[in-house]
DNA sequence: GGGCGATTAGTTGTGCACAACTAGATTGTG
DNA sequence: CACAATCTAGTTGTGCACAACTAATCGCCC
């Protein structure tokens, strides 16, 4: 059978352009806090689990400290967030919010509004979305 | 109410994820090939419409002349396409594959198989996955 | 205790994305 | 025709992603 080999029949390409039109839809929103995207997903986590270390921050985001490593450096040079090697595992940098870093998160809940903009959406075709997403990335369960 | 700001929870995050995860999965049949995965994409709208403008690309891919210029100079000089100043309006380059370029082909449907080894989605999922994404991305029709 | 593989974070180099800008061609309007 | 607004592709600069590599540290096993 004739594969259809169409740019618009890609689902590769269906979840390409959705990523980067998410993004563009949220960066006017974060600009003004002088954040880029993934560096509000570093919040994100952050938020939730200050303290992290970079290779935890990696494995939530899927990042690994090529990416990291300036990104953080960049924040730190930017106030948000300080980090420690003061771990008993001499290896570990610890990454710990500022009062700045913190306050962001005031702002954070309006930044996820702005994403509804961008379509027409139903909450439940959008949670749908998500948790297709979701499937798509989630590893299968390892056979012990 | 207040607003969850877990990473799980992000809509933008599950597809942020998505896209990586799936260009990731195609980097291992695209590298042989010599190619990246935007050079992909810009090969399955040549292969539809070969001798394209620049911009004809860049409305299909939702890029800008700023990604495509050197991106199509990097797939120029490895010899699958040629970019050639020869419309009447002079201010148009259309993009030509080389015979390099259309052989690719062949490969395609190969490639677009392993993204199948990277998730456990039914088809019919994958096509919910996809049109959702599409949806969200389409901008509402325009009030005339 | 000595040594070796594994782990952690960082650096280097390449290739996107995207904003801001430039040079050149074209189109519309007086 | 003149010429200003528009359109097209390209360049420059910044910030991710990711592969490949390095330096420092840790754990383990003898």
């Amino acid at each position: 059978m004739e594969p259809d080999l169409t740019l618009e029949h890609q689902l590769c390409f269906a979840l390409y352009a959705a990523s980067r039109a998410v993004t563009s839809t949220y960066r006017p929103a974060l600009e003004p806090l002088g954040l880029t995207y993934p560096q509000y997903l570093v919040l994100l986590v952050l938020w939730e689990s200050d303290g992290s270390t970079v290779s935890d921050l990696g494995r939530r985001l899927h990042l690994d400290s090529g990416t990291l490593s300036p990104l953080l450096r960049r924040m730190e040079s930017g106030g948000l967030l300080e980090r420690h090697r003061d771990s008993p595992d001499g290896r570990l940098v610890t990454v710990h919010l500022t009062d700045a870093g913190r306050a962001l998160r005031d702002h954070a809940e309006e930044v996820q509004r702005c994403l509804w903009s961008l379509s027409t959406l139903s909450p439940a075709e959008a949670l749908s979305l998500r948790d297709l997403a979701r499937r798509l990335v989630a590893e299968p369960a390892p056979t012990p």
